[in-house]
RNA sequence: GGAGAGAUGGCAGAGUGGUCGAUUGCGGCGGUCUUGAAAACCGUUGACUGUUAAAGGUCCGGGGGUUCGAAUCCCUCUCUCUCCGCCA
């Protein structure tokens, strides 16, 4: 969420901004705008008005102790008089706090100045492509059709259970699966990230916090009875570990790694897109969460770009980082980076990872805070970025590394694994 | 699922109608003393809003009410804890 008073001292600087992210309702930048001065034009009276009811209050119980009752009443009657204004006030003002906020909420954070201009997923910017794509012969098969030959996934009987996009891994599928667990994590571990086990229901403020609600409310799965979210990536329980907090400056950045499943109802995909892993209702994903000084964000944002893309170069996957276009990018995010992993069987790009910088856009929803070097509080940053998302991994991973022997796990893997190929 | 208790500043914990944004302790910060540290002592220490700076205003879980005046009384919601039951 951004700042009213920002929003109003950089009036043209938010219009400019908010046009790169091709965001369609401009004119409530200066609905907000308008509705601010008429909030600090209401709130002036009221504060004097309560003054001067604070004093009248005040002097009857001086009164009263002094034993003047006669005047005592006449300050009870002063008093009241403010009543009626102050309560008038108080509802005008309400009204308009309600009503920016409600405007507030739908403007998205202002791209970095290096997010490219553009609609869709054409205009992202390719910011380097890593690693040779392999050669496979012209029979080599797409991953569901290695899950089922290799009895690794069975996505039959996970439809039975719960439904499509809840596959069901076995054999050396489920063990794959937790090796590269357990290596991310591991690998993140490594980098300075503390590793947290956090709940996988959030409740509505959490929800809030992060910015997936109120505008993704039916990307997440809702659990009605009890009114908590199932999440939808771990950056929200995360993040929100640090809802309300005020932090000193020197703790900062805080680097935390997590591996949780996701949820995500995904409304309205089908077809050969979200065939076998490519997309899923539930996954499982290893998260890494900083909360970082504003002065150092973006080189926060670099190192866990170069992590990511560590893991990538250590497992022998292709890929490319891309930098995406203002249409293309998240409500909260800054500027965000995506790795894609070459899909060799599919013949093409998988998302495996999304790194974002939302600058204060969260921190100012969470109040996210840290004492500055004047002492004063300041809204921190928050980055996330996944390291990595499994299912996406495990079908290039099954793509590229197929053989006629069956498939090569990676080296760095094997130690987890136990096991060095797929047969 | 049943019964009860509670929600106050970073934490602990006072405060039951007026001078309470809130006693006190711990913690934090600054200082005295010390070669240095500890201890002791002195001072300081909530957030938001507002202003050039003040003043002023709001906040004692959320919302509503009573009153000239509410942390304190009433209603309501939410959450937490304890005991019993069930259970990984």
């Amino acid at each position: 969420m951004l700042q009213v008073n920002y929003i109003v001292d950089n009036r043209d600087h938010v219009l400019e901004r908010l046009a790169v992210k091709n965001f369609k309702q401009p004119e409530l930048v200066d609905e907000i705008i308008w509705l601010d001065h008429r909030r600090r034009r209401t709130q002036m009276p009221l504060n004097l008005a309560e003054s001067q009811a604070n004093a009248e209050a005040k002097k009857v119980g001086e009164l009263m102790r002094e034993g003047k009752k006669g005047e005592a009443e006449e300050a009870k009657l002063n008093a009241g008089r403010y009543k009626e204004e102050i309560k008038k006030l108080n509802e005008t003002l309400e009204e308009i706090e309600k009503e920016i906020q409600e405007k507030l909420v739908l403007l998205p954070n202002l791209p970095h100045a290096s997010v490219p201009n553009g609609l869709t997923p054409e205009d992202n910017e390719v910011v380097l492509e890593n690693g040779a794509k392999p050669n496979l012969p012209a029979d080599a098969l797409p991953h569901w059709e290695l899950a089922a030959k290799y009895n690794l996934i069975d996505f039959e009987l996970g439809v039975k259970i719960t439904g499509a996009g809840f596959p069901v891994y076995k054999n050396k599928g489920a063990k794959l699966q937790r090796a590269l667990i357990n290596y991310f994590i591991d690998e993140a571990e490594k980098a300075g990230y503390k590793e947290v086990s956090v709940p996988l229901m959030v409740n509505e403020a959490s929800g809030f916090g992060t910015s997936q609600l109120p505008d993704k409310e039916g990307q997440m799965y809702f659990v009605g009875l009890d009114n908590l979210y199932l999440i939808p990536t771990a950056e929200v329980p995360i993040t929100n570990l640090y809802r309300d907090v005020i932090l000193k400056a020197d703790e900062l950045p805080i680097r935390n790694c997590g591996h949780t499943p996701c949820f995500r109802r995904e409304a309205g995909s089908y077809g050969a897109h979200v065939r076998g892993l490519n997309r899923l209702h539930q996954f499982d994903k290893v998260e890494i969460v900083t909360i970082g000084h504003p002065d150092e964000s973006y080189d926060i944002l670099e190192k866990m770009s170069a992590h990511v893309q560590g893991l990538l170069q250590k497992l022998g996957l292709p890929y490319r980082v891309l930098r995406l276009c203002g249409g293309d990018m998240g409500f909260g995010s800054a500027l965000t980076y995506d790795m894609e992993t070459w899909s060799a069987a599919q013949k093409r790009w998988l998302e495996v990872s999304s790194v974002s910088n939302f600058e204060s856009f969260q921190s100012n929803r969470l109040k996210l805070r840290f004492r500055n070097a004047e002492g004063k509080t300041q809204l921190a940053h928050t980055l996330n970025g996944s390291a990595l998302a499994l299912p996406r991994i495990v079908a290039t991973l099954l793509e590229n590394n197929q053989t006629e022997k069956g498939i090569k796990i990676p080296e760095v893997l094997v130690p987890y694994t136990n096991f060095e190929w797929i047969e």
